[in-house]
DNA sequence: CCCCCGCGTTCCGGAAAGCGGAACGCCTGT
DNA sequence: ACAGGCGTTCCGCTTTCCGGAACGCGGGGG
């Protein structure tokens, strides 16, 4: 079922051991850590053979990033990601005075439309969701595969993109892939669904990304020189039909009187 | 209120430049990075001095971790945590193949219980808590200053020290530090405590970390070479009165049935 | 309005640090 | 028991990185 919503995989990693920069050893450091996005456990010999460096400079990579809590030592002598990188973690989304605003406002859209809510922003030309309340009555957290989107296939993508003309480029550049026969590919009509996003106030995706499931998105603003200007997007995704179909209209309004108040609340929280 | 409790602080932060490893650039990186815990936007200048390095070197390892995405430009120049990181750290956990075993119980025993539920790792002499679901209606996501917890005062460091003396030597090394008037700080006393602990298959702790709260903990146990070990805890957390009165026993069971399906659910996870 | 201070960034030479190759134990699977 | 693979260590050469000083800029005070 999700088989072709594979992560759209990061940027230049598993190619030659990294290059522009200085600090050489930091960025085949973090190159290193890049490994651990597709494999749980890695040891030295296979990070060696993935960035094409020494077994001995990979094993003192490794080391270095575990004494410094970045990565554990499993049993067997490999390395996993360590705990510190979800305290981190945790502090940069805190950070963002986002999550916390947003939350009772997610709460009680769920409750009212009895769909998952997503709290999504941008990350480079990708969307990333940092809170999600799961529709059914049980939490089944949001797994990896889904934590992370293309911004031009996903609704929250298309909201922050319709104000960002640099970001438009950045997309466009990027190209625009293919993930279901319903993804929008041609330059021109995503062009078009973004001036509608821009006229609505709110964008939809319908089975861009996975079939058979549909979103919404409202930005969440921020005034910034007079402007209001989109920081983030709150989301609801649902089956096609309970999302886009009859209960549209109802969606879209509670959608965005939440969007508006989270703005307001962050507007506030930023003093 | 919450004024007692100070997170318990990294260790070696903000001394020396650091030093006992290989790889120095790396570990100067690391120590770059644990600025930011406590501060959310840093310049070259201020992580220089807190470093005791020149500040250019502070402007490279700055840029470094920027390009490599663990750090994010603010727009006056100055850095924060990058967005990277919680992607990382969400793995991190993902791949205790904890909290999604962990969630479903925990939902049914704050239903149960109406108190806030914890799920608690090691990392170090502290407790992490990975996941917590709240007990009042609404979404107040824990925040950071309760996300990191000193073992010795917490009733999930106790169930999870009872069975490791390593850890015990290691917690005493570091010393009971005190935190309320509560707080057991004698080494005997604590020991009396752990054993107990091991008879009554769970542990509280009254008051020891913040005046009018306690908690009570039970541990997740995996088999491993035949024997059951602990590798994390569940943990009801609430005001004195309600989760130490005359409910306690009731909270004990629910408390213990809830780890040992979560105990259950995980061996069978890990197929 | 201009100046000056403080910031982040860049440049450069000396020198220490890290890279790679090969050798060493250890565990596993046969 | 043996052999293959793993993570780790050692060592010399060379590369890369550190620190100090200079640069450009933006903001606040005179």
């Amino acid at each position: 079922m999700s088989v072709l919503s594979l992560p759209p995989l990061d940027l230049d990693t598993g190619g030659p051991p990294e290059d522009d920069s200085p600090l050489r050893s930091v960025s085949t450091a973090v190159a290193v850590l890049d490994c651990f996005a597709d494999e749980a456990e890695l040891g030295a010999t296979r990070v060696a053979a993935r960035l094409g460096i020494a077994k001995s400079t990979a094993c003192r990579m490794l080391a270095a990033l575990a004494t410094g809590g970045l990565l554990e030592r499993t049993g067997s002598g490999r390395y996993r990601l360590g705990l510190r990188l979800f305290e981190y973690g945790q502090l940069a989304v805190d950070r963002l005075m986002l999550r916390d605003v947003a939350l009772p406002a997610m709460g009680d859209l769920r409750e009212l439309l009895r769909e998952t809510v997503q709290l999504g922003v941008l990350v480079g030309t990708d969307v990333l969701y940092v809170e999600r309340t799961e529709a059914a009555g049980m939490n089944v957290r949001f797994r990896s595969e889904h934590r992370r989107n293309p911004a031009h296939s996903s609704s929250t993508g298309r909201v922050l993109a319709a104000a960002d003309p640099a970001l438009v480029t950045a997309i466009l550049e990027r190209g625009l892939r293919r993930y279901t026969p319903f993804t929008v590919v041609d330059p021109l009509r995503y062009r078009q669904i973004l001036a509608q996003t821009r006229e609505q106030g709110y964008a939809t995706s319908r089975e861009e990304f996975e079939p058979g499931w549909s979103s919404l998105a409202a930005p969440i603003t921020l005034t910034r020189g007079g402007r209001p200007h989109p920081v983030a997007a709150l989301s609801v995704v649902g089956v096609t039909s309970r999302v886009l179909g009859p209960r549209k209209p109802a969606v879209v309004q509670g959608l965005r009187r939440a969007a508006a108040r989270v703005s307001a609340d962050l507007e506030r929280a930023r003093s």
